[in-house]
RNA sequence: GGCCCCAUCGUCUAACGGUCAGGACGCGAGGUUUUCAACCUCGAAAUCGGAGUUCGAUUCUCCGUGGGGUCACCA
């Protein structure tokens, strides 16, 4: 037997467990493959085992340039740590699949020694021309008997050169049970499996036969993945028996939906994890909508990343497909920017704005203003990249004043004369403000006086200076941000307000 | 279609044979309020259907229905 366990250790599911994330290089992970390896190092992590990222580059033809960096950029990005990967290596290494290939070859000789497998020399023509013969014939569609050669000629022919690839000499008749964690046993007839590949044509072992190598030979105890691995894991469990190899544990998860139904997709605004990092959600909130979709416990709505690490079990994941729920993730990101520090919210927010904010506006910001800024808007917004279009008007010399049917609402409808008188006294009243008196509290009173004097409700002025000032009909709270504006500003755009209205 | 998996409010989930079937998002009503949020209170909303087993089924069994996965030299 090839390469055999390097540790004849008796770990179980819940004692130092060793799980993996295994990931193929070929685009940026998703929400649905994330969750897996978050599960997966929760799981490891709660029960004091090891979290590997194995890198399944086997398939050259789908690789992608730098996909295993992002790969590993997402897992940071969400605070899962790993204990062995490409990137840091381990005992059980290396963690890069192609880097492996003498040791599937080792396996491979193993099993054509056994006469467990054989090489097929069939063209791909031949072999959906079986296929379609087969289901004419309303028989399996898998390929069993394609080629009969014996195993001397087949080595004759494979020492030649002659492109081949080995498949698994699958039993015929009787039945393979394996066990799934969540589900119990599943069974299935032999006679509806197929003489599956294992070694391709250029050499490259097949997902079936690196991961019964690797997982066994880097001594993983639970293997997770997804539910539509269901139907390989006969094969895998026939592949691990016939190397004499102990199973691990399996745990399918189910897959998660886009919300009409089927597998989520970029159609359904299904985005990578660092798509949504880009999009202004926080690591802890897509950690814990992750777990929050596929899991639960008891009454709990909010994890932090510490409950988790105590809390989760992948024996308690749920079995039924969820759906994918954009809008409890946006108010899971709402809940959790209102929760930040306020100085931490701060230099998120600076580094948001300098992004956001339009190109003349100067940086770097100005720290103190972004201080001053930040609590007005921290309860208000969702996402980070809310933010730019709440404040920008901080930082704009002139503000464009909106067309009257915007500005005059309500009270003020087709009453722009009034409206621009109105204004025009309030631009007065400030004026009179000192400079030490341009206050918070001291705007709001001399507002409010001013509102009673004109027979006004306080909204009905406050609407109108509002609008003015900020040029918008939605804001931060009126008072606190025509102090950070300044006294000169202010009047400035309340006058050119009121001009523009009357 | 064959094989396999799954099934509680619209959505995510809790209830390891006995609960008024609980919580969260969203939704509705009210409160608070300078806009918008946030916050508080209240409300509507579910065990897919049918047989069993049991004193008693959301929970166990079977059938049906529905949804999903898979049938590659992709993972």
């Amino acid at each position: 037997m090839p390469a055999g366990n390097p540790n004849e250790s008796k770990r179980t599911r819940t004692d130092r467990p060793r799980l993996r994330y295994a990931p193929s290089p070929t685009g940026d992970p998703h929400v649905g493959n994330i969750r897996q390896a978050v599960w997966s190092w929760l799981h490891a992590k709660r029960y004091g085992g090891d979290f590997i990222v194995r890198l399944e580059d086997t398939d050259q033809s789908r690789a992608q340039e730098g996909a295993d960096k992002r790969i590993l950029d997402s897992l940071r990005w969400l605070g899962v740590e790993w204990d062995e990967g490409p990137d840091i290596g381990g005992k059980y290494g290396p963690y890069i699949q192609s880097q492996r290939l003498d040791l599937y070859h080792d396996h491979i000789a193993t099993l054509l020694k056994n006469n467990a497998a054989r090489r097929c020399f069939c063209s791909p023509d031949r072999l959906t021309e079986i296929r379609e013969e087969q289901q004419a014939n309303k028989l399996p569609p898998g390929i069993r008997d394609c080629c009969d050669i014996s195993p001397e000629d087949a080595n004759t022919r494979a020492a030649a050169g002659e492109p081949h690839v080995v498949r698994f000499k699958t039993p015929r008749e009787g039945t393979t049970v394996a066990t799934d964690l969540l589900r119990g046993d599943i069974s299935f007839e032999n006679s509806t499996l197929d003489d599956f590949v294992l070694l391709k044509s250029d050499g490259f072992p097949t997902y079936h036969l690196a991961h019964v190598v690797d997982d066994h030979a880097m001594d993983i105890t639970l293997v997770t993945r997804g539910e539509e691995w269901i139907s390989s894991l006969p094969r895998h469990a026939l592949l691990f028996d016939a190397f004499g190899y102990d199973r691990p544990e399996y745990a399918h998860a189910s897959v998660i939906r886009a919300p009409g139904g089927g597998k989520l997709s970029k159609r359904d605004g299904a985005k990578s994890v660092l798509e949504y990092a880009e999009e202004g959600y926080l690591p802890e909130t897509l950690l814990n909508f992750l777990c929050l979709t596929g899991w639960g416990h008891g009454d709990q709505t909010l994890f932090s990343r510490d409950d988790l690490l105590s809390l989760f079990d992948m024996g308690d994941i749920t079995l039924a497909s969820a759906t994918f729920d954009h809008e409890k993730l946006a108010w899971l990101n709402g809940t959790y920017i209102r929760a930040l520090e306020e100085d931490i919210f701060a230099s998120s927010l600076r580094r948001r704005l300098e992004l956001d904010l339009p190109v003349d506006v100067p940086r770097p910001l100005d720290d103190a203003l972004i201080e001053s800024i930040a609590p007005l808007i921290q309860e208000r917004i969702t996402l980070m990249t809310d933010a730019v279009s709440l404040v920008d008007f901080f930082w704009q010399s002139q503000i464009d004043t909106p067309p009257p049917e915007d500005f005059l609402t309500k009270k003020w409808r087709d009453r722009g004369r009034e409206a621009s008188a109105t204004l025009a006294q309030v631009s007065a009243r400030l004026n009179d403000l000192t400079d030490a008196s341009w206050t918070t509290p001291e705007i709001e009173q001399l507002l409010r006086n001013l509102a009673e004097e004109l027979g006004l409700k306080a909204g009905e002025l406050l609407s109108l200076v509002r609008t003015a000032v900020t040029g918008k009909r939605i804001s931060p709270p009126l008072f606190e941000s025509m102090e950070i504006v300044g006294k000169g500003l202010v009047v400035e755009r309340i006058i050119a307000a009121s001009s523009a209205l009357s």
